[in-house]
RNA sequence: GCUGGGAUGGCGAAAUUGGUAGACGCACUUGCCUUAGGAGCAAGCGGGGUGACCCAUGGAGGUUCAAGUCCUCUUCCCAGCACCA
């Protein structure tokens, strides 16, 4: 037999499926469908590492054998290539960022089209093609038409030496990460998502969805709902009120200060009464340097000031309480207020020791609990007035808010952590926001059939250098007449994040040609939602949550036919370079899939990258271990030599349907690692065998397939099918012919095995019994001993146990 | 600190969900074959002991005929969130 070439095999198999469009999806509905889908990528110049495509691989499996299954299969492959680096390119090179963007695309699609993908590349999308990010911009005006998008100033990241804004990742210890330049806090015009809107739903939604407890952990504390109370207290001598939030309204008795966070407008209202109004605005500058990091940061000494001259009503016992800034209360969470109860919360208590204000118990505390501590939990109310203490916590909760909701002094809220979503960038290489500012008209969307607002050419692809985005300095682009009045327009020139084309890219696969719609109802109500969708788990709370909050205004909008886009959520765990650490250029340490390829083969990469560990786990590459998964390859392909008519199946029906049924349920369940194994062990098996029957390696080759694509599809062929492996139906598993009539039990003494036996599989337990206890062995084991209790388990073990 | 996930041979790991711990693969050892081998084949491979046996799933207890798996306490590692009122 000749040798295992996959240079030769891989290359002529991509080629053949590629010409017979062997992995396009139809749109008939008549077969149940599967939408198997990766995060898709940036495509950043450096190419691809072996840790990429281990997510790529894994729905490359499972949509093979859900094709193989019967499923009409949709799996495309698209670029997230708007975005900073392609920017950055463009700025050094002086060239339009497309240029790098379509060099790194091209570059990508090549490395994986070596791997031996089945993407349906009739499909391929780009957020940055004007077809599609019209798209991106329809969805903002439908946002934009129901309120949804407003216009805030919120504070950018200003570096003052680069004149340019920063994100977050761009900083180290608040400063730039380039020039080392401390930074500043700029407030700049933005255009903002009332995400916040749909926190409920998005909350309530979570339940459902087949995806990671862990991920679905994450977002419910990324949205983080609290339930509780807006409780109002009157400053003394003033027609001001202090509004504070508290989720603890039931040690509101306990209150002995009140504290406003520095960057709070209401001192500056309440400044004709502040008698060191020159200290509190100095604390508000000292406050403005440090991060909300570094503010809230854990054990940090409090610091604050108090207002003099202010006091504050506590509106259950008209007690007058001290007012301070202190920067441990945020400016945008809750009210900018709190409610200080230092019996019962950590900070502030810290922050009533440091200050020497009164602590106040009105929460029982146990006898046993360390005296120099809050006690935080909930427990029975006391030192409160007398309807409140005996309650509990829980209970006297609704009655405070109620008793003072009546004075008009409270209500019950509900507050989210989330927050609404800047979504404007200053930024060149995004989705222009299609709106024109009218002096007369306010802001105007651009009409429908206006859509795209394209990028226009510019010479610099720079930042501005006043923060705005570069397209302000265009003036022929920027200049337009209003749509509404045909008077002067501006037109808007900040541009979308990157997340704005991949919160909804997964719905533009299904239809992605079409001119008329952002996608066909009723092919989305076909493949709609994603059966399985493979990613990192990074994207918890960021991607998967923007997504949410597209697709559930996409359908109150009618695009779409179903509230969730996602039905099930893998997670793929990171593959770490040999030395333990992330691969990245910098540590020189990266390995190439083009390299892999090339020395082992394509079919050799898939199958190491899926039995390395189990999938959603991190694991270091290791170049020695390939070379088990190429040997395996090997013996499959030795193993076409026992074909022969004359063997007999049943020798080997037993190995073989045990791995038909392991296969099948551990790619469904994403057990890649011992689906792989249990390959090994059927081939193991068959290797022992004389002879093999044509119809029992096909079996073997089908269940590989999704693996090993090429070699598979290679001996398919070889023994004279002439049809695609990958069109072949996948096996039925058939349990009886895995019944065996003989099984091995173990036989334990007092819980520890002593000996084994061979036994009919149908043989009772009497009889099992009986055999067991004249085993010599056994009799060794039990002699002069009262035997207490027989316990047979029945095809596993019997267990004897015995006293004296 | 909170939340989630972990800790099993020299290494990556498996374990039917309470039933013979270490499947499968890598590395390693021995032998065969070969002019040669980063090839192939055969056997071995948790630790201790000549052996009968004993010990072993981060550590300490417990439940059970039986625990990697369940319970209590504890140590360490990874990820995310973090003074959220």
């Amino acid at each position: 037999m000749r040798k295992y070439d996959h240079k030769e095999i891989e290359k002529k198999w991509q080629t053949e499926w590629e010409a017979k469009g062997l992995y396009c999806a139809s749109d008939d509905s008549s077969k149940p469908k599967s939408y198997v889908l990766d995060m898709f990528p940036y495509p950043s110049g450096e190419g691809l590492h072996v840790g990429h495509p281990k997510g790529y691989i894994a729905t490359d499996a499972y949509s093979r054998m859900k094709r193989m299954q019967g499923f009409n299969v949709l799996h495309a492959m698209g670029w997230d290539a708007f975005g900073l680096p392609a920017e950055q390119y463009a700025i050094k090179n002086k060239v339009h960022p497309r240029v790098a963007v379509d060099k790194n695309t091209t570059r990508f699609k090549e490395q994986l089209s070596i791997i031996g993908f089945d993407y349906d590349w009739k499909r391929e999308i780009n957020t940055t093609d004007p077809e599609f990010y019209k798209w991106t911009q329809w969805i903002f005006l439908k946002m934009f038409e129901k309120g949804l998008a407003y216009e805030s100033y919120e504070p950018i990241n200003w570096c003052p030496t680069c004149q340019t804004g920063l994100a977050n990742e761009d900083l180290e210890d608040g400063k730039c990460e380039r020039c080392d330049t401390p930074v500043e806090k700029k407030p700049m015009r933005q255009w903002v998502l009332r995400i916040t809107q749909y926190a409920d739903r998005m909350l309530e939604d979570l339940d459902a969805l087949n995806w990671p407890a862990s991920i679905k952990e994450s977002q419910k504390n990324w949205i983080g709902r609290s339930e509780g109370a807006e409780i109002d207290f009157k400053i003394e001598n003033s027609d001001k009120t202090i509004t504070v939030f508290t989720t603890r309204p039931d040690t509101l008795f306990g209150a002995t200060y009140v504290v406003l966070a520095p960057e709070n407008k209401l001192i500056d209202e309440l400044a004709s009464s502040i008698s060191n109004m020159s200290d509190v605005l100095a604390y508000r500058e000292d406050a403005k340097s440090r991060t909300e990091i570094e503010r809230t940061a854990e054990g940090k000494e409090k610091t604050g000031v108090k207002l003099e001259g202010v006091l504050a009503i506590n509106p259950a016992n008209d007690e007058k309480i001290p007012v301070f800034a202190a920067d441990y209360v945020l400016g945008n969470y809750g009210t900018g207020a709190v409610m200080a109860v230092p019996a019962h919360d950590e900070r502030d208590w810290s922050f009533a020791k440091k200050f020497n204000l009164p602590i106040k118990q009105v929460i029982e505390t146990p006898e046993f609990f360390p005296k120099d501590k809050p006690y935080t939990e909930d427990g029975i109310i006391t030192n409160s007035i007398v309807w409140l203490d005996g309650l509990l916590s829980v209970d006297a909760r609704s009655e405070i808010v109620g008793e003072l909701e009546y004075k008009g002094a409270a209500k019950e809220v509900v507050r989210y952590r989330l927050k609404d979503w800047v979504f404007s960038r200053q930024r060149y290489w995004g989705e222009p926001i299609p709106l024109i500012h009218c002096d007369k008209c306010g802001v105007v969307p651009v009409p429908e059939a206006d859509l795209p607002v394209m990028l226009p050419q510019v010479e610099s692809y720079a930042p501005s250098g006043t923060g705005e985005s570069p397209l302000a300095n265009i003036a022929e682009w920027v200049n337009v007449p209003c749509p509404k009045c045909g008077g002067a327009g501006k037109r808007e020139t900040n541009t979308m994040p990157q997340w704005a084309g991949s919160s909804w890219y997964y719905l533009r696969f299904i239809d992605p040609k079409n001119s008329d719609a952002l996608v066909d109802k009723t092919k989305e109500k076909y493949w709609s939602p994603v059966d399985m969708y493979v990613g990192g788990a990074e994207h918890a709370t960021r991607h998967l949550i923007y997504a949410r909050f597209y697709h559930k205004f996409l359908y109150d909008i009618g695009v779409v036919n179903y509230e969730e886009p996602f039905a099930r959520l893998q997670n793929v765990g990171l593959i770490m370079a040999e030395d333990g650490r992330k691969m990245s250029k910098r540590w020189g340490n990266v390995v190439n899939p083009d390299d892999v390829v090339g020395e082992h083969g394509a079919d050799t990469l898939r199958l190491y990258e899926m039995f390395m560990g189990p999938f959603n786990q991190s694991v270091a590459w290791s170049t020695q271990s390939i070379v088990g998964p190429r040997r395996f390859l090997e013996r499959v392909w030795k193993l076409a030599e026992k074909v022969s008519e004359s063997a007999n199946e049943k020798t080997t029906d037993a190995a073989l349907h045990k791995a038909i049924k392991k296969v099948g349920d551990d790619i469904e369940t994403f057990g890649f690692n011992t689906a792989i194994s249990a390959l090994m062990i059927l081939v193991n098996d068959l290797e022992k065998a004389e002879s093999l029957s044509k119809h029992t390696y096909e079996t073997l080759l089908v269940l590989l397939a999704p693996f090993a694509p090429h070699i598979t599809e290679e001996l398919w062929h070889e023994l004279g099918n002439t049809t695609s492996i990958h069109l072949a139906s996948w096996p039925a598993y058939d349990a009886s012919k895995c019944v065996e009539s003989e099984i091995t039990i173990a036989i334990q003494v007092n819980g520890k095995v002593r000996d084994e036996i061979v036994v009919a599989a149908d043989a009772d337990e009497e009889a099992i019994k009986s055999i067991v206890l004249a085993r010599p062995t056994i009799v060794k084991w039990t002699e002069g001993e009262e035997i207490k209790k027989i316990i047979v388990v029945k095809g596993k073990l019997v267990s004897i146990v015995v006293g004296e």
